[in-house]
DNA sequence: AGCACGCCGACT
DNA sequence: GTCGGCGTGCTC
């Protein structure tokens, strides 16, 4: 760009703004890049905003105003990765500054903000009355103490009534309201280290205390030959006496402090070590063939890999990823959670060492940074981490691999409801990189693009070593007899197998995706149901916390409670979960080493860990779990796989519940027989001629989708057609309900017009009442998706300029995963 | 979002 | 008359 063109800044503010806003670049800057924080002004505030270019032209309708002010010394994303944020910002309606936000890592969005501070006037005139006024004003003996409010606490009080009193006290001068900038939580992370002032040592001219002498002979050890500052927390961990010393070495002269940056440690522990394989399977060398090719080529190239489990998909992962660094690229993979970066992560880690960064929710505020960090800077080609790494700041990503791509963990089910899945190869296709969806039960989007040829299909059919897929025995549950005439939680067969499997010594996982001990309290005198006080669902009992626990928003009661309709205590647990399964197995077998995998046992990464590790030394007969023993461990010792209710989520009011169901039983499945000894599974069902049932017992895939694809096709469902839900949501019944019918008048006029677009409902959302809020929604069914986005478009604004535009919350579910 | 502007009811 | 309630529109 030339010296003499005027620069302005495009620049998405960190507010719900649709449109980026043009700035003129603050006085004084030069160098200033797209990916750069700014402070701006937006109306008479200052806000974040995210540089995208430097353009020449402004809007000529619009008074520019300068940026105050540079936030960063280098920009915190790629520049080539703005296109990428302004299409998901169009795709999902979502505004692109909050998107880039919500994309970085948490801590970088500081917005100007107030501070109350006591002036000498105000201290005397309020410390007379304040014995009146402290009833009133909970934070006025705070504000006398200290001489001040923090800002946190200010903006509390800035939300209500009490904000005229503030303004008041101002204008008379008691107080000052001063305008600062707050919020910027994170920084590079920095450790106070103590630095020898006196390398060579003379321990001589003051005379020292013991403890001081005891610290800096510490220090001494610690500083190695060519003396390198020491983290205090060290010394403080080998003698506790040291921090309280050192200030006196301070004085004295003989140590410094300094702040040094420090990277911390993501991997908690040291990862397992997994060696290269010698040789590849004949599949695996074809699918390779296909691959490697596409990856030297440099260029736009998707792929499918359909492996079963246990077929060797991550060495695929992992030879296509060196492949792509030889063409000096970068390669992003993409895991569902925490729980299946743990063996993904050990295979990379193995073969490419710190290389490697890991961005998942289990790191710390700080950690993230770290690791956004020393990808930016290029210092780790290969990024691992779950759906928010698809933002990971790769400039040059040569490889995209999604792992477990069908997994819907990869949607995000709130404010930015992205797929990180698509994500994946929407940036692969921008920035001209393979891209491997990888799964043993692929979903039916993707099956559905290899098949039309828009994937390529690679496909792992045998699992190593010629492994048979283990037996699967199918058992009604309808046809068994019981006392009660209702069937029992363990059939007999299952019972038996448990039995036989425990007194060979081998392992045995029991499969139920509910947690809790029973899902429904019920009143013995009334017949009411315990209900959560925010949703419209029933409480589901937790019986070792002797908690109701509402699954849903967290709610919680005493289990002991009455019943709130009759005051009777005889409440009964109807129902069952995880909980309850461990304990009639620990009636059943009482000899057996039992242990269960589930939220409420594992609330740390490391609970969760522990208990893998249990399994994995064989410390463990019976794992009993929901589908967090489904992610992709591998336990050479489990035999038998039980399957509690394996039609447990076909009841439910959507259109992805059979391939949900197909996909889960599948991946349990799969855990069976995984080792030398041949598997065996048992599932437990109400409808046992059920296709998803049917289908994954004789682990055929595709029969399963021919079945789903021809209901998908008769009902016109994705991939035949495009969803998007939008949900209205709000805390008057009546408003939320208003609103959702003129929306639904004002679409179904549009789709007149618009003949390939169909409105469904409105009608209440299936959680008619979620966190307190009632909740109704609308489905829009269409072909074109650029149809349908300028349907989107108008129907949006047409709610924002509506009646009930701030008391009814409008969200826009693009390909909606879950219809709940 | 958050802030100003503006239009109505109930107080000095 | 004005203070202050919150519905509405805009932010370069």
């Amino acid at each position: 760009m030339s010296q003499h063109e005027p620069q302005y800044l495009e620049v998405a503010v960190a507010a719900p703004v649709q449109q980026t806003l043009t700035y003129a670049a603050p006085v004084a800057t030069e160098g200033i890049l797209p990916g750069q924080r700014l402070l701006v002004p937006l109306g008479n505030r200052l806000v974040t905003g995210y540089l995208l270019e430097i353009v020449t032209h402004a809007p000529p309708e619009h008074s520019i105003k300068a940026a105050a002010d540079v936030l960063d010394d280098f920009p915190l994303f790629p520049a080539n990765m703005v296109p990428f944020f302004r299409w998901i910002a169009g795709y999902y309606h979502y505004p692109l500054g909050e998107l880039i936000k919500g994309a970085l890592p948490s801590g970088l969005a500081p917005q100007s903000g107030r501070q109350i501070l006591l002036t000498d006037k105000g201290r005397e005139h309020l410390t007379a009355g304040a014995q009146q006024q402290e009833l009133a004003f909970s934070w006025l003996p705070v504000l006398l103490e200290k001489g001040a409010l923090t800002p946190a606490a200010t903006r509390k009080i800035w939300r209500t009534a009490e904000r005229r009193t503030m303004e008041q006290w101002a204008q008379q001068g008691l107080i000052e309201i001063r305008r600062i900038v707050a919020g910027q939580t994170t920084g590079a992370k920095t450790e106070t280290c103590v630095q020898l002032n006196t390398p060579d040592g003379e321990m001589t001219s003051p005379p020292l205390s013991k403890p001081e002498t005891k610290t800096l002979t510490l220090l001494r050890e610690l500083s190695g030959e060519i003396p390198q500052p020491v983290p205090r927390k060290e010394l403080a961990k080998r003698y506790s006496g040291a921090r309280k010393a050192l200030t006196g070495l301070q004085e004295k002269g003989l140590v410094g402090l300094v702040e040094q940056h420090v990277y911390r440690d993501p991997f908690g522990e040291t990862p397992p070590f997994f060696p290269e394989p010698a040789a590849l399977t004949a599949e695996q060398e074809a699918a390779l063939n296909s691959l490697l090719p596409a990856i030297t080529q440099q260029r736009f190239a998707p792929f499918l890999l359909h492996g079963v489990t246990g077929s060797g998909k991550t060495e695929i992962y992992l030879k296509a990823s060196r492949a792509a660094l030889e063409t000096g690229k970068g390669v992003l993979v993409l895991v569902p959670e925490i729980a299946l970066a743990t063996q993904l992560e050990g295979h990379f880690f193995s073969r490419f060492g710190d290389q490697v960064a890991l961005l998942h929710s289990g790191l710390t505020t700080g950690e993230r940074y770290d690791q956004w960090l020393r990808v930016l800077r290029g210092e780790a080609q290969i990024v691992i981490g779950a759906r928010s790494a698809i933002f990971a700041p790769l400039s040059d990503p040569g490889l995209i691999i999604v792992d477990e791509e069908h997994d819907s963990a990869y949607k995000q089910e709130d404010g930015l409801r992205y797929h990180a899945r698509d994500l994946a190869v929407l940036r692969a296709s921008l920035q001209g990189a393979a891209v491997i969806l990888g799964s043993a039960t692929p979903s039916i989007i993707s099956y559905h693009h290899a098949q039309s040829g828009k994937y390529q299909l690679l496909s792992l059919h045998k699992r190593i070593e010629n492994r048979p897929m283990p037996r699967v025995e199918i058992v009604d549950l309808q046809k068994i007899q019981t006392v009660s005439g209702r069937p029992p939680l363990f059939s007999p067969d299952l019972t038996a197998a448990l039995r036989e499997n425990l007194a060979k010594g081998d392992q045995s996982l029991i499969f139920l995706n509910r947690r809790g001990f029973a899902n429904l309290m019920l009143c013995k005198d009334c017949g009411h149901t315990v209900q959560c006080r925010q949703c419209q669902i029933s409480l589901t009992l937790h019986k070792g916390r002797g908690e109701l626990l509402c699954h849903y928003c967290g709610y919680k009661v005493k289990s002991n409670m009455v019943c709130a309709n009759c005051q009777s205590k005889e409440l009964i647990a109807v129902g069952f979960g995880t909980e309850r399964l461990e304990e009639e197995i620990r009636g059943l077998f009482p000899q057996a080493r039992i242990a269960r995998l589930d939220r409420d046992t594992t609330t740390k990464r490391k609970d969760y860990l522990a208990i893998l590790r249990a399994v994995h030394q064989g410390e463990i007969d019976i794992l009993i779990g929901t589908q967090m023993i489904t992610k992709g461990h591998h336990f050479p010792n489990v035999t038998l796989v039980g399957i509690v209710w394996a039609d447990a989520g076909l009841g439910l009011p959507d259109f992805k519940a059979g391939e949900r169901t197909f996909q889960l039983l599948s991946q349990v499945t799969g855990r069976a027989g995984r080792g030398e000894k041949p598997g065996r599974v048992i599932v437990q069902t109400h409808q046992p001629e059920h296709y998803s049932v049917v289908t994954a017992q004789s682990h055929d895939y595709e029969a399963m989708v021919t079945q789903e694809l021809e209901l998908r096709g008769q009902l016109q469902f994705p991939p035949f057609s495009r969803l998007v839900n939008l949900r209205l949501e709000g805390t008057d019944e009546d408003a939320v309900r208003a609103a959702a019918l003129e929306l639904a008048q004002k679409g179904k006029q549009l789709s007149r017009r618009h003949p390939g677009i169909s409105v469904l409902g409105p009608s209440p959302a299936p959680l008619s009442r979620l966190r307190g809020k009632y909740r109704w929604q609308l489905l829009l069914k269409g072909q074109g998706v650029d149809h349908i986005h300028h349907f989107l478009v108008s129907l949006v604004q047409d709610h924002s300029r509506g009646p009930h535009s701030r008391a009814v919350k409008l969200s826009v579910d693009v390909d909606p995963e879950n219809m709940l």
